[in-house]
DNA sequence: CGGAGAGTTGACTAGGCTCAATGTCCGTGG
DNA sequence: CCACGGACATTGAGCCTAGTCAACTCTCCG
């Protein structure tokens, strides 16, 4: 497989597919020439862990393909994923040494890193970067703050139905609104991951989709695949405001 | 009362009591001055509304004095507090319309308010204030994800632990390390509020502050006043590692 | 003294967790 | 080709933590 290839031949920054949502997106043309000299792509299989909470970190990173997840895990074994990085998503804090929280590749994963020194320097020289990973970081709070909702006060039906209303929602967004006729979607988190992120234990996940199956509102294909028939009806179980998220 | 003046008289940034934490912290002399000639001073009892999530908003503000904190509510009136903001800490999205949270003043409160639109134009045309509320919009980041952790993963006792643990840690580096004896400090918040924060009931809270209590790991006097005969016992109950949070 | 707001405590309930058995899918090797 | 093993998932039974509903206390203040 292609990932076995550890240097991916580095890429045109032109051709890149997270060119205008990334990090680098405000960028001009001679800013991503500065970038290509610092940038490396680095792939990991899925399940690999790119790195571990409180390893020294010497790079930030733009995740290109796949997906990642951030967890933190408590002494006794309790895990709590406190974020989900998909392609655009950028990787790492300026300014900090170490890693603060276990990241891991769920999916294979490609991401184009940056050595940190000079990334750094880029950042406080030009502001287009810094401008951008400000707007970045805000969606992201703003993110974990609907998550701390959903965490502290929704039911465990609530939170499956919110889970997958977003990873639906962000698959139509992927597939430019080709959804005809059913919305279809493949999970990319195993039961034991969903429940990571949704403060529940992997056999509550695993029941409250078997209830959703039964009163009709999702459809099964295997364990991974899953079709919405009825997205209003999805939304209604999420316990979120009719119009939510919508501006977002 | 002193808040009956709503107009503040507008004191001179360079006096700023939170001149070297907030937002403006990297500013030059000449930027303040900038500063100045949009700030204007708003105040509010404990109690008040300062904006309601969906309201339109036409400044963004500092903290200056008292307590504040932003939360969201369903549709059914359950309430998570998403965040809870002190001295030095700012309000407001740039770039957003309409408020996303519900703003309360939980004590009396001072803000330093800006009008949005220069505040604006300023962020982009200088860096300074841009470098800055990155900075600290990446530290609420940070704190809203431990805050997942609590939320998703511990029980109630190590939340209401974890709780006093972080007023009491805020409080002592208020007052400069002069604990000598028992650490003590006054709740700012109600058992409801602290039940929104923390994603339980109030009834709850009451139980496990008086379980604590019973425990010898807090001492009560009054309903708010709270005396920490040893504080690494308090620390045992949150579930931390027995190192966490020290480097932050 | 009465009333309102905040807090405490008790009795009971229920939603989600734990432990355990069973089922499904898929790749590997005999 | 099929049997086996392992990873992932489902389902059941019982328990326990935190929620619900309700009574009561405390304190402040008019």
């Amino acid at each position: 497989m292609a990932h076995h290839d550890p240097q991916m031949s580095a890429h045109d920054c032109g051709d890149c597919p997270i060119r205008h949502r990334a990090v680098c997106a405000r960028c001009e043309t001679d800013e991503l020439l500065r970038l290509e000299q610092m940038k490396y792509y680095r792939s990991y299989q899925a399940g690999q862990t790119v790195i571990w909470s409180g390893d020294r970190m010497d790079f930030v990173a733009s995740v290109v393909s796949g997906i990642a997840t951030l967890t933190q895990t408590m002494e006794d074994g309790r895990r709590q994923m406190v974020g989900l990085l998909l392609p655009s998503d950028f990787v790492g804090r300026p300014g900090r040494q170490v890693a603060a929280y276990d990241v891991t590749a769920t999916t294979d994963l490609v991401m184009c890193c940056f050595r940190k020194k000079p990334f750094e320097e880029m950042m406080s020289s030009t502001p287009h970067i810094a401008q951008r990973l400000l707007e970045m970081t805000l969606d992201e709070l703003d993110a974990a703050r609907e998550w701390m909702l959903l965490l502290g006060r929704k039911t465990a039906r609530e939170k499956i139905a919110s889970l997958l209303a977003i990873i639906a929602r962000r698959d139509a967004s992927l597939k430019l609104r080709s959804a005809k006729g059913k919305l279809a979607f493949d999970l990319p988190l195993t039961r034991e991951e969903m429940a990571d992120y949704l403060g529940l234990t992997l056999e509550t996940v695993s029941r409250q989709i078997s209830a959703l199956k039964k009163d009709g509102v999702i459809e099964l294909e295997g364990k991974r695949h899953i079709q919405v028939p009825n997205f209003d009806l999805l939304l209604e179980e999420t316990g979120d405001d009719s119009d939510g998220g919508f501006l977002v």
